[in-house]
DNA sequence: AAAGGGTGTTCAACTAGATTAACAAGATCA
DNA sequence: TGATCTTGTTAATCTAGTTGAACACCCTTT
């Protein structure tokens, strides 16, 4: 089925009845985009958490300047959202734009909600989840102080192993905070030390 | 009582009776430490997550050439732990020391896992918790991309009024990713425009 | 077949911020 | 009382990373 994938996520933190994931699959909508559509738009409250199925997507922002910053980039398995507005219900700050036709589920505000009453597990699992992703975003934010660019983009490189092929280059060089152009020369670097 | 401060910051997310008061009060820990104590050490497992009733705290980790960066400061009613050791139970990257004599209440792995059992509520208090933790440390990494040194000082003067008294500017620049040498010149510049 | 957009590279000039070192002013403590 | 430690400043030099422009290499689209 097509939320086969999502329920093996969720069931990597939680154990799920098959009753559970009925209850589950009502309050969820399944939704494809076309590469280039926005699941969530800068200044729209981002109405939906998305989980990706399929495809690949960037969350990014415009500046005053109007230069693009890639905040994440996110594959199969992933959360594509603004949390921030998504909790808050104010404007969100981000796009959410696909970098290939993508299939998501979604999870509106209410549904979730209503899925914490329903299935108390998954306020667990949520907590689980939230928690993996302060650790990793405190881990970003430090090696960005830490350390020189080529070792982030080599760091990237394991762990993000499939992404690098799918998304162009510039893309990963703002979301590591370098211009495309240095990443190029880091690059250069790194082949010619083999 | 020496827990009420906790109680209240507990109750901004969930409501908690006074029997779930005492059930909370039975899992933690009320701890006091001096100033250059650590909480957390390099190493070592985190065993507690340290809610801190009073005092003022820096977590930081040492680099391979023995620098130090701070990850975050924390004064009353914030946390002080690493979170990525706590869970995985595997030895801690940070040092959580304390700039100021600290009260704080410590949560125990066990203990946590005992209260998400005895009072589901705080399951969702932490996943609330964590939300919101990671909302700003993706904020964090955002604005650390996106924004020149000295705006970045001037929003954690903001978003920290009172903490730039208590603890030295060479921990601030640490935290802001810059020198203390290039803080100060900041600083002047600052005071130079008005 | 040509024209145009999206992507990646190279190179020169430039700048934000690092580094090193020297100095001043309080603390702290014998 | 002086001595040492901690903290903040200033200034010179240095470097990681930026900016901008030019060029090459695909793809599409017409």
């Amino acid at each position: 089925m097509e939320l086969e994938s999502l329920f093996n996520y969720i069931k990597k933190f939680i154990t799920l009845s098959d009753a559970e994931c009925d209850v589950i699959a009502d309050h969820v909508k399944l939704r494809d985009y076309l590469k280039h559509q926005f699941i969530v738009q800068q200044g729209d409250v981002c109405k939906y958490e998305s989980f990706i199925v399929s495809g690949c997507a960037k969350t990014f922002f415009l500046d005053t300047e109007g230069n693009e910053h890639v905040v994440s980039l996110a594959i199969e398995n992933w959360w594509a959202a603004d949390l921030g507005s998504f909790i808050s219900r104010e404007p969100s700050d981000y796009n959410v734009q696909c970098l290939e036709n993508c299939r998501v589920v979604q999870f509106s505000y209410e549904a979730l909600e209503q899925l914490y009453e329903k299935i108390p597990q998954m306020e667990r699992f949520f907590r689980l989840i939230m928690q993996n992703a302060y650790v990793a975003a405190q881990k970003r934010v430090l090696r960005n102080h830490s350390l020189p660019a080529k070792e982030r983009y080599l760091i990237f490189r394991k762990q993000y192993p499939n992404i690098e092929q799918r998304v162009p280059q510039y893309l990963i060089a703002s979301y590591l905070g370098i211009t495309k152009q240095f990443l190029s020369k880091i690059r250069a670097e790194i082949i010619l030390e083999g």
